[in-house]
DNA sequence: CAGACAATTGCATATTTATTCAATTTTTGA
DNA sequence: TCAAAAATTGAATAAATATGCAATTGTCTG
């Protein structure tokens, strides 16, 4: 069975089943006919963004959020802080290392502060996101080009046609 | 401090700060003046109900799954990880539950990179909202769609109206 | 007040989960 | 097709979390 289809039936086995612990998953597995360690039993839960707690009745449980994506692990990642920028309409989005956000956010508004970057009105940060405001409805492409030039030499990638990098821990 | 009290502390940490570990939250504890071992933690977090596991950065974190008051089925509340999905112009924002957010926006991060989202560009998020940037100037309609069709039958509200606020915290 | 009982907590440790490393298989690109 | 790169996996182990137990403190009752 292919790791794609065994998580499918990991998420199955999680919505239907108790699956109090992995060893658990690992026995619900083996009578589906699929035999895994507890390692890859792991590693499929944390792929799959299912999250452990206790339920009503004081027992351990697994459970999935809200989406459930098939997602690729580890690849190189930038040194950098801007890892990329894509554009979109009035906006901006620029991708950085986790933990990164913040400071890159600062960096840009003092360039808006100091009229470095002339196209842009203001910048917000989550953890390893940040979403600059352009000036006018359709200012994000100048904007990203800006932002790109200013902070570093990597290409500015378009929405349209982008080539995003996966993410590592 | 009470132990009531502690929780409601705990609760609030989880909900504002990144605790990725039961050490992590001793941690933002001893800031707040409280000393209590991992053993604490632990109890506390089970007694609250939080959930852990994995967000789109592939860093742990813990999330509330609903209120802090009583421990209910957290499964049913986490499985509403994704509230509501409401889109306008280039953005559709996102509900979950308090502290749901950046969990969420880590999964649709996910989604996007392994383009299994194929309209979005990024997200960024507060506490218990989060937007997502569409590729296109009028794309926040078909991200919806994208979003929600990642649903395991949950009913969706997606309403594409006139004007909407925008909140977070 | 004394004693019984419940609540709270930490230590030590058991249990469970995550990660490192190496081996192997699969995929990719020329 | 072949070599190189990437993905997948398990064994061993590290890391993190949960729990049994005893100590302590607080509460209640007579």
């Amino acid at each position: 069975m292919n790791p794609a289809a065994r998580k499918q039936l990991v998420a199955d086995l999680i919505n239907s089943a108790k699956i109090a612990s992995q060893e658990d998953l690992v026995k619900a597995l083996k009578k589906k006919g699929v035999e895994v360690t507890q390692t890859t039993a792991s590693r499929d839960l944390l792929e799959i963004g299912a999250l452990r707690g206790k339920d009503g009745s004081g027992r351990f449980r697994y459970i999935l959020g809200g989406t459930t994506t098939s997602l690729s692990t580890n690849a190189s990642r930038s040194k950098n802080l801007l890892l990329s920028v894509t554009a979109s309409g009035n906006l901006v989005v620029a991708k950085t290392p986790p933990g990164g956000a913040q400071l890159l956010a600062g960096q840009i508004d003092q360039a808006i502060a100091s009229r470095e970057i002339a196209s842009g009105i203001g910048s917000i940060a989550g953890d390893d996101t940040v979403i600059v405001v352009a000036k006018t409805a359709t200012g994000g492409a100048l904007l990203a080009k800006e932002l790109t030039a200013l902070l570093d030499g990597d290409p500015v990638k378009s929405a349209e046609k982008k080539t995003q990098k996966k993410r590592s821990r």
